[in-house]
RNA sequence: CGGAGUGUGGCGCAGCCCGGUAGCGCGCUUGCUUUGGGAGCAAGAUGUCGUAGGUUCGAAUCCUAUCACUCCGACCA
């Protein structure tokens, strides 16, 4: 591609409402441009790098054994209905009305599609398993879209669906693309993980996400570094930290605590660790009739170190915690607890169910709320001074230093951001009463897995990972251009174009994807313009070097530029990228 | 959705408090000079000041409404 025929749009100073570097980078570099709130134009450059990722993607689906299709984005209303999604999923999937007031929706993703599609097509036992994928726009309607591409409301992503006649052969179309997404990521040259996660709205089994490391990434990984366990935020799995209850050394006290509602500030007051305090959290439940009223609440208080935080994730797993809570109201926690917030604590209660974090439930001589305003409790043991908790489980976030829950070492907390995700065991094909024949003749409910990567939000990620002060450093695998010919001088010296346009040519010729900057732009215009694309390779032609014979070669990462003699930097180049190109 | 804020040329911003008919830097156009890291000089072009009302002799500036966008939070995956 000869620079001056292509489209470099390139800005000095980003727009004003970008906020994190990739975004910036990619509005700087002229790869996006804004249209609407979390909506954006895909320019040349920008397009060329989507594409490259695509091309990727598309080859380790097929790999894999995946076969593509394509589904509409605008889809009706009733399959929607039919797997219960349309009342479930909110106001982030937008919803439209044809001329004659039927209802459609912009697609967010196509599980119940696929499903129709397999209720259309497969009917036997024989024509599983299969796999079809997509790359195709989405749209979720975010309710704060920000950080460009990274959270947009459209974005592009590949979708993948999997249907088998069994567990077993579910398992293996799961292993399938969790190995293709290794692949993917690999040759994309990306520093990633994968992490165990929870399945979520979608529902299902088993389901991991696979997170590209960024200290700016939204999501926090759980991970232990001396064995392979790793999982997100939400999922990672906390042990108690004390395997078992010391006996009470203290008798409980009431102690003044004068305003200090938190356990940081009672921990500091009374001189002792944090990790001696437990903090109380109270939920709400509530029981509903038909009509939608309430007919009875019940409150919960639960018990958290002083520490630690909740996991709201976890919560919402206990029994009975599982259809949905609340967090108290103020008049709530007053009529159960005859106290106002900051002082509350388990002892003396009665009518509230309590739940014990894992960790708490092993506590003895903790200091702890005394449901009287500016009092708290020392030296409180379970058993003696009130009951056992009613539930013991894990409820909190895991921290740093925390055993891991193989036993084989201590947790580290990283983050990242979340560019695919595996989910298998998923309900759409039960709830819309989707079968196939079986070997036995008898109807069977198929098995579904659904598998995403979000196309635009990878070449985000890979910016948030690869970039400096000068700009983007693209691996190689999704470069705009693999290769850029810069020569000084250009319009104006015969002996540099001669050396560039056989450079270039050359390159071409062997199928490297090379842009040659014949703009004729100054040299410190032209180098910074690369430098902010990003391209990784730069082959600069001036005539001082060429007198010598030589040409200036550079990565985007090197300090310094290297000179290669003019007969050898084709086949140079050709070197180090063939492995790209197969 | 709650809170805060911003809309002035392609981008970044000043002007607004204290009304008098719009300015700076970058970019863009033309010419000359310059040419190995974001050039210099000269001449230019580009804005219904988000939109709609209102107040006023006069509104970018004051008032009201509205739209858009951004940030923080909540929410969501």
């Amino acid at each position: 591609m000869r620079a001056s025929t292509f489209f470099i749009s390139t800005l000095k100073e980003a727009p004003a409402d970008a906020d994190v570097i990739s975004q910036k980078l990619m509005l700087r570099a002229g790869m996006i441009k804004k249209l609407a709130a979390g909506i954006y134009n895909y320019m040349p450059m920008g397009l060329r790098v989507i594409k490259k990722v695509e091309r990727v993607v598309r080859e380790e689906m097929e790999r894999a054994g995946a076969i593509e299709l394509l589904t509409p984005f605008v889809q009706p209303a009733e399959l929607w209905m039919e797997s219960g999604r349309w009342d479930k999923m909110g106001p982030e999937m937008l919803r439209i009305k044809d001329r004659h007031e039927r209802d459609f929706i912009l697609q967010p993703t196509s599980e119940e599609v696929l499903a129709d599609i397999f209720r259309q097509d497969i009917r036997s036992y024989r024509q599983l398993p299969i796999n079809f994928y997509q790359i195709q726009t989405k749209f979720r309607d975010e309710r704060r879209p920000r950080f460009g591409v990274m959270r947009g409301r459209e974005f592009t992503m590949k979708d993948a669906y999997s249907f088998d006649r069994d567990a077993e052969g579910a398992r293996k179309s799961y292993d399938a693309m969790y190995d293709a997404y290794v692949r993917v990521f690999n040759r994309l040259g990306l520093t990633f993980r994968p992490v165990e996660a929870d399945t979520g709205n979608i529902g299902g089994e088993r389901s991991h996400e696979f997170q590209v490391i960024a200290d700016t990434g939204e999501d926090a990984l759980v991970y232990c570094p001396t064995s392979d366990y790793a999982a997100n935020m939400e999922k990672a799995e906390c042990v108690a930290l004390n395997v078992t209850r010391a006996e009470p050394t203290q008798p409980m006290v009431k102690t003044p605590t004068p305003g200090k509602t938190k356990c940081e500030d009672v921990a500091t007051l009374l001189n002792i660790p944090l990790a001696d305090t437990v903090k109380s959290i109270v939920l709400a439940t509530e029981k509903r009739d038909e009509k939608g009223n309430v007919v009875a609440t019940t409150i919960w208080l639960l018990l958290i170190r002083g520490d630690h935080e909740l996991n709201e994730v976890k919560a919402n797993k206990i029994n009975g915690l599982n259809a949905g809570f609340r967090f108290a109201s103020e008049a709530e926690i007053e009529s159960s607890f005859g106290c106002k917030p900051g002082y509350l604590g388990p002892v003396g209660l009665s009518g509230v169910i309590v739940v014990a974090d894992r960790s708490v439930a092993n506590m003895s001589d903790f200091v702890t709320g005394a449901n009287t305003v500016d009092f708290h409790f020392t030296g409180v043991n379970w058993g003696r001074d009130l009951p056992e908790p009613a539930v013991v489980a894990d409820i909190r976030n895991a921290v740093e230093g925390d055993p891991s829950p193989d036993g084989k070492g201590v947790l580290a907390i990283q983050r990242g951001i979340e560019v695919g995700h595996v989910f298998s065991g998923l309900p759409y094909p039960a709830k819309m009463g989707i079968t196939f024949l079986g070997e036995n003749g008898k109807p069977q409910t198929p098995l579904m897995g659904s598998y995403g990567i979000g196309i635009t939000r990878v070449v985000a990620a890979a910016i948030e990972q690869n970039h400096d002060a000068r700009g983007i450093i693209w691996p190689t695998a999704m470069a705009p251009f693999s290769v850029v010919v810069a020569p000084i001088g250009y319009a104006k010296s015969e002996t540099v174009r001669a050396a560039a346009d056989s450079i270039y040519n050359q390159l071409l010729s062997r199928g490297i994807d090379v842009l040659i900057d014949d703009r004729d732009e100054r040299p410190g215009v032209m180098l910074a313009d690369l430098e902010l694309i990003g391209i990784p390779h730069r082959v600069v032609i001036g005539e001082r070097s060429l007198k010598e014979g030589n040409v200036e070669y550079q990565q985007r990462r090197d300090a310094e530029p290297r000179m290669v003699k003019v007969a050898e930097v084709v086949d140079q180049l050709a070197v180090k990228l063939r492995p790209l190109e197969t």
